[in-house]
DNA sequence: TTGATATTTCAACATTAGTTGATATATGTC
DNA sequence: GACATATATCAACTAATGTTGAAATATCAA
C-alpha cells in the first residue's frame, strides 16, 4: 500500500454521506446493495448517490456490476482490511508493550487489530 | 462514534501529507516529535506543517503539549483503534462466515480485526 | 416500438481545502 | 533587555469538492 492509494481511500470516506454509504457496504458484505436500495435507505437524491459512489469505486472501496437494470455495489473488503493495516501496522514501533498497554486500555480493544509476532 | 466525527477523523487522513504525518506520530507512539523533527524527517516547510498539524489535532486524531518552545505531538492511539472498530463492526453482518473468509483470504489478515464473538 | 424505470452525465454554482510568503507570538539564552 | 529559535497566524490565491436540476443512456415489459 502507498501513500497515495490510501489517501484516496480515506479521502473516499471523509464525507459523512460516503462514510454512511461504505458502511451500510461493509453490514451488506458480501452481497452488495443496488443503487436504488441505497438512495432509498439512506435517502439521499439518485444524482448525489451516483456522484459518491463513483468517489467510492474509484477508490477502489466497492466495485460495481451491472445486474439488468441496476447497478450492485459491493464493499471491497479485503481492500478495508489492507487499509486497517497500513494504518496500524508500524504503531509504537519498537516499543510493543506500550502497544499493548493501548489496546488493552481500548473498550474497542478486543476486536482490534493484534500484533502478528 | 458519530458518522461526524468519523467522517472528520477520515478527512484527517484524506491528504497524503497528513498521512504521513499520523503514520509518523504513530510509529513514534507513545513519546512523539516536536514540530520540527516532523519538519525534517518528512520535508514540509514549517508554515505548511503547522496548517496539517492543526488539523490532525482538531480532528482529535493527536494531541499537542509545549515543550519549552517546542511543540510535542503525540498520536491519540485509542481513538485511532476507535476508529478502525467504527469501520469494520459490521462487516457481513448475520454472516460471520463470510466475513471469517474475507479474513483468513486477506495476507493482512492475521494482523486484521477480530469479531468479538 | 413505445413507454416506464434505474442510473449516470452534464452544467452551473457555492463552498472549502492546500500552498506560500510575510508577519506575529512565545520561549529560551546571553 | 536584545536576540535567536520554534511555531503559529494571516492574507492571498489557486484548485478541488459537494450539491442540484435537467437531460442522456440503458434496460426491461407490453
Amino acid at each position: 500500500m502507498q501513500t497515495q492509494q490510501a489517501s484516496k481511500i480515506f479521502e473516499a470516506l471523509s464525507s459523512g454521506l460516503r462514510l454512511d454509504i461504505f458502511r451500510l457496504l461493509v453490514r451488506h458484505a458480501p452481497d452488495g446493495l443496488v443503487q436504488g436500495d441505497i438512495a432509498r435507505r439512506l435517502d439521499i437524491p439518485s444524482t448525489n448517490l451516483s456522484f459518491h459512489l463513483r468517489a467510492i469505486v474509484h477508490s477502489g472501496l466497492a466495485h460495481v456490476e451491472r445486474e439488468g437494470r441496476f447497478m450492485r455495489y459491493k464493499a471491497n473488503i479485503p481492500l478495508m482490511l489492507d487499509i486497517v493495516a497500513y494504518l496500524t501496522e508500524e504503531c509504537c514501533s519498537g516499543n510493543p508493550e506500550a502497544c499493548q498497554r493501548f489496546r488493552d486500555a481500548s473498550p474497542a480493544g478486543r476486536i482490534l487489530p493484534r500484533r502478528v509476532d
